[in-house]
DNA sequence: ACAAAATCCCACTTTTTACCACTAATATTT
DNA sequence: AAATATTAGTGGTAAAAAGTGGGATTTTGT
């Protein structure tokens, strides 16, 4: 199952319980699909859909050598921690509290669809995170203007 | 259907539940179009015609790729707060809390017709943003003057 | 076998959305 | 100019959807 133009950006909390209700609209295009939930690039998990991981992740093993350690760390960091997700009758996934912590998920939460996948963010974490890159963004669309 | 000419700057108020009213000459050369609305360059929003989105949407996809961190970057923040906006029959509009929250939006607001697109900005906010232009435009002037 | 954690399921609350009703301002007609 | 119609702008209600919490049962690990 091939899912594209995930989008929208949207606020959940985590409950006690480590449970997270995914946003009707995110839900609305990947329920009934299988997913797979790892830590991301940056503070944040990566919610894809299990075909569309598949991609990523044999790109991440086309190279792989256990004699390199460059990919080693990569397999340790991205493949590694990926863990199969269902979405439960109320539409929540649960995350697993090791993925919790590396993201320093809390309570409140961000999810940001880009196209392929989903990003989940702390939400504290992530506004400090756009601040920081505000100015980066400005001169990477002026970039973009150039081009055209 | 493609839009061009927007122009104007108007003032229009948000209510409790986050909707505001389309000043009427705007809304004239918008009725019966699909719209997206999205986070600006600057502390300011973005109203589109789909159609013009699509083609700004496309720039940006064409050299998107999870490999490239400068990508991830402008679509988080550009594209995936995009979102599609129906007028209601009252000819206002919804602005979902997350994006009031993000440029600022109170209650004030300014809308600025810019050809192919409008602005909305909070008013306290964009009379700041103006002031602080005008200092760059002297200090540019002055630049000017030195150089000859 | 027992405690702790995970899962399932139900019920409640909040938010969102669509619709309606009203006032104010502008334009039109006689 | 007065009366009427039309458009602009504002606020609120009610039904539906989205989101939240928590107890009961099952599973897991020791």
């Amino acid at each position: 199952m091939e899912i594209r133009g995930l989008s929208g950006q949207f606020n959940s909390t985590l409950d006690e319980k480590g449970r997270i209700l995914l946003p009707a609209k995110l839900r609305d295009q990947l329920k009934g699909c299988p997913l797979v939930l790892t830590r991301g690039i940056d503070k944040c998990l990566w919610l894809f859909p299990e075909d569309e991981w598949k991609g990523v992740s044999d790109v991440l093993l086309e190279n792989s050598s256990l004699f390199k350690s460059k990919s080693q760390m990569i397999q340790r960091r991205l493949l590694a921690p990926a863990t199969d997700l269902a979405i439960d009758k109320n539409g929540r996934i649960k995350i697993p509290s090791s993925l919790q912590r590396s993201t320093g998920l809390v309570r409140d939460c961000i999810f940001i669809g880009l196209d392929d996948h989903v990003e989940i963010w702390d939400e504290e974490l992530y506004i400090e995170f756009e601040e920081r890159c505000e100015e980066d963004i400005k001169d990477a669309w002026e970039e973009l203007g150039n081009q055209g």
